[in-house]
DNA sequence: GGCACCTTTCCTGGTT
DNA sequence: AAACCAGGAAAGGTGC
């Protein structure tokens, strides 16, 4: 099976979601093999993402828009497990593996780069600002929680990689965010593993589930055993934000 | 050490 | 009867 081009999976998704157009890029023009990821924009992410993916004729099918919108020192944030979190098994070790090498190659002359590097006006690049520098700002979606995945985002995810999703949960509807479980203790195992904690059962982690109903995390669904819907403080699931188009 | 946050554990009682 | 739901109470783990 002949996997599609992320250019055009990509293009497709920049027209479909809310018709939103990415504005030109800061180093337009310039390719990111002459600079360090951790000086990359969003667009030359984009660029390294594609070249990975024609290289290596993965199915880019899965791959959104939303999911490779980000810069290179987020990028840079992310590690293996995450990038297989996002962009699959296959990809998102051959992603890290290649980023890891990326790095190499400028790691000397990030520095340099980024302190010396003169605009293409020929203009000096503005110095970094003194004091420490702020977070980088992490989509809702790519953010690691600071202590951790939380519960919720551990389903999230189950719920948009059906690669990892075994017949462990299922969308009800898909655009009102409601699904189901379908192997309730086995989802629980999953959970008790990522917590080192063998001892969870699915009684346990549905009360922690019941907890986000009061911040709104997720809304009650009654009458419907195993049924819980997103609610209004969840993100990262929703059709548009991670560029599904149905 | 104190605090906030996010669970985890246990529990009672109700529903399917 | 078993599985699940609802929610109170208390405690644990972690980061700041």
């Amino acid at each position: 099976m002949s996997s599609p081009c992320l250019s055009s999976v990509l293009t497709h998704n920049l027209y479909s979601e809310n018709c939103q157009i990415i504005p030109a890029p800061l180093s337009a023009g310039q390719c990111y093999k002459q600079i360090s990821p951790h000086c990359w924009t969003i667009d030359n992410v984009l660029e390294w993402i594609s070249d990975q993916v024609d290289r290596t004729n993965f199915d880019a099918s899965m791959l959104s828009l939303a999911l490779c919108t980000m810069d290179g020192p987020t990028l840079c944030q992310m590690n293996q497990d995450q990038m297989i979190v996002f962009f699959g098994p296959q990809l998102g070790s051959h992603l890290h593996q290649s980023l890891h090498e990326q790095k190499t190659k400028y790691g000397k002359t990030a520095t340099i780069t980024l302190t010396n590097m003169k605009t293409e006006k020929g203009e000096p690049r503005q110095k970094r600002p003194r004091g420490r520098p702020p977070k980088l700002t992490v989509p809702n979606y790519l953010s690691t929680a600071p202590r951790g995945t939380h519960l919720w985002e551990f389903i999230r995810d189950i719920l948009i990689h059906p690669e990892k999703n075994q017949g462990l949960m299922k969308w009800e509807d898909r655009r009102e965010g409601i699904f189901k479980f379908l192997k309730s203790e086995a989802v629980a195992q999953m959970w008790g593993q990522k917590k080192k904690n063998s001892s969870m059962t699915y009684e346990k982690l549905s009360r922690a589930m019941r907890y986000y109903y009061k911040r709104e995390i997720l809304e009650r669904v009654d009458g419907r055993r195993l049924v819980y819907k997103f609610g209004k403080n969840s993100s990262g699931w929703k059709t548009e934000e991670i560029g599904i188009g149905i």
